[in-house]
DNA sequence: CCTAACATGTAATCGGTTACATGATTCT
DNA sequence: AGAATCATGTAACCGATTACATGTTAGG
């Protein structure tokens, strides 16, 4: 299994959804955390179907292409709930920023500050963006949703990570900015 | 060019080193941001050679295999200036732990939180390990080296980000537990 | 004797992106 | 007339990992 097969799994766990549908997603909530394309999703989506862990039906539709709605077997929910709490394999970090930092010794400060200032705003704008979702969520949030037995639950998590991580890059550039902006020897 | 080129010419700007000494580096300190395999680096080398950035010298030793002791060229060198200050582009994130995070409402309270133990812990350790090299490097510092046109500088900016990533993602941890913690209506 | 460190390469495979391919309907 | 949304697929390519391949010396 990969781990696409497992976020294919994941949405699927919450509600039927075509492939279509699938992609989308990853571009909005999942696509924070995973994201694949369509060409990936469906080829994924009819191996787990060879493997019996998802089914689909097909919808025709007038005025629209027909569909294959999607859903998750008794046998992908078992390895799907096997799979969340088994410890996660640490993959290896490729952050093309901090290898320019990295590198910064070698560029004009006045230039490398442009670039942390074009930078802290991307992620001030996340962040913004990632905090306007948070309070919607909890302005809609109804008391039995409220639970760890709730998909809602699950997205609150992962949205929380978001900011955090946002916000936490942002002052980091911010930091870098004053370190460039100091003079040399003081 | 690659990421990979940019990230093998900055580690020569800084000093000569053979497809052996940068194969290490990527396991330490620069592997914090961006990693890469020997089986990676030998044919990018040799890629990089034939495009005149990078070149080499063949050092002859006793009781040790000959090696080849990489360097980078002017053009390197200008191609590299001309990349650390141009903006970043995105990469997508993947996230296994976060996409666990977004599907464990289908999990066990009591596993789920054994495994953000486990993490937790696992960025505590990271993080702990960063420190010390950092206050180790204040340490050492000389003032000439205080500058932003030392090689230390970008490793300083690198390890300080490396810092505060796993501080947030510990703390982040902390926090999912306490949500798994708190009875589901209250 | 076996393992680790030094030292350099190639081949097979895999996950993911970009591009190719098709076709209907709705909105501007 | 043209773009956007819905809807599903395949093919070529690329970056990265794993495994294959070789050979020396030092140390436990």
């Amino acid at each position: 299994m990969t781990n696409l097969g497992y976020a294919l799994l994941g949405m699927l766990a919450d509600e039927s959804r075509t492939g279509y549908d699938l992609a989308q997603l990853m571009k909005q909530q999942v696509g924070y955390f995973w994201s694949a394309k369509h060409s990936q999703i469906y080829p994924e989506l009819a191996r787990l179907e060879s493997e019996g862990l998802v089914a689909f039906e097909v919808i025709e539709q007038q005025d629209r292409p027909h569909k294959k709605l999607y859903h998750i077997t008794p046998a992908g929910l078992e390895i799907l709930r096997n799979w969340v709490t088994t410890p996660a394999e640490s993959a290896p970090v490729r952050d093309e920023l901090i290898l320019k930092a990295y590198c910064i010794w070698l560029a004009e400060p006045e230039k490398a500050i442009e670039l942390f200032k074009q930078e802290e705003l991307r992620h001030r704008q996340q962040l913004a963006h990632y905090e306007q979702l948070y309070i919607w969520g909890e302005e809609n949030l109804q008391r039995e949703q409220r639970s760890k037995h709730s998909s809602l639950f699950g997205k609150y998590l992962s949205l929380a990570r978001g900011i955090g991580h946002e916000r936490e890059y942002a002052e980091w550039c911010r930091w870098v900015i004053e370190q460039l902006e100091k003079p040399d020897f003081f």
